[in-house]
DNA sequence: CCAGACGTTGTT
DNA sequence: GTCTGG
DNA sequence: CCAGACGTTGTT
DNA sequence: GTCTGG
């Protein structure tokens, strides 16, 4: 769950409501999906101060092979988080925010199925619970896992070199920075189409969640909780629009409507 | 997450 | 890198 | 010990 | 069914 949302917000307004520096600026967009490129917050432990900047939707572990991992690490479940071998580590020690502003749930007991807008009830953006990884682009490993591949006859992974991550070429040695969204049960709203939801993370907890020094897994936990289903509103995108009315919503829900 | 492709040969 | 399955 | 996976969602 | 691209 989890896989679709909006960023409507203006990379400075989101900067400045996070108390970040803009590393990087980025277009709004209405439609974000997995690959691309996304805005997080995160701690800059050299000059000690949060910044925004984007990184690949998708978590690659520092020690993957091949980026083709991202597919299903798009999500992290919170009950699990500590101690998956993909996200152990960014859990301890790279945590950080992906910001959004709504996220798209499909309700799936109906058919067709009916896509859904989640936001808040002031239409502010929000964070979600994210970590990040750094990975770097191994080819020359890669070339001689398949040598050997070939060698006991197996089929070997054909690896695409420059590899182009998130509209990016990424070349031998270069890295990449990558994220995934926390998941957990669903509050009372969500329930009603679906069984996960994203971890929301109250802003009096950023600071915690985002301190690299805090290694405490029983206090992060605490913070992995559904978040409190009355600031939220759910409806259908069809409903969207006649409820808000604005170009931007509109944008995105023909968007949404093309695709689904 | 969803949407859309998924294949080869030879000829233009 | 680290864990699981054989 | 080595080899191979390492993940989530939803759907069957 | 399963993978890729967005």
């Amino acid at each position: 769950m989890c896989g679709r949302y909006t960023v409507k917000t203006k990379d400075k307004k989101l900067a400045a409501q996070f108390q970040a520096s803009l590393l990087e600026s980025f277009d709004n967009h209405f439609n974000i999906a997995p690959t691309f490129r996304v805005p997080v917050v995160l701690m800059d432990t050299e000059k000690n101060e949060r910044v925004l900047k984007r990184d690949y939707w998708g978590l690659v572990p520092y020690w993957a092979k091949n980026p083709k991992i991202a597919y299903q690490t798009t999500n992290a479940r919170a009950d699990t988080v500590s101690e998956k071998p993909s996200f152990k580590r960014a859990f301890k020690k790279t945590r950080c925010l992906i910001i959004m502003d709504g996220f798209f749930e499909w309700e799936r007991s109906v058919t067709p199925k009916q896509p859904y807008y989640i936001s808040m009830k002031d239409e502010q953006p929000f964070a979600c619970a994210g970590l990040y990884e750094t990975w770097k682009v191994r080819w020359e490993e890669d070339k001689r896992d398949i040598e050997k591949a070939e060698k006991t006859g197996k089929k070997p992974k054909a690896v695409k070199w420059p590899i182009n991550l998130g509209g990016k070429n990424y070349n031998e040695g270069e890295e990449l920075e990558s994220c995934s969204i926390i998941t957990t049960e669903p509050n009372p709203l969500m329930a009603k189409i679906h069984d996960r939801m994203p971890v929301i993370i109250d802003p009096k907890n950023y600071e915690v969640w985002l301190d690299p020094k805090m290694h405490d897994e029983g206090v992060l936990k605490t913070l992995l909780k559904p978040y409190t289903d009355t600031k939220m509103q759910c409806w259908p995108v069809s409903q969207v629009v006649n409820k808000v009315g604005d170009d931007d919503t509109e944008n995105c829900i023909k968007e949404v409507k093309v695709q689904s």
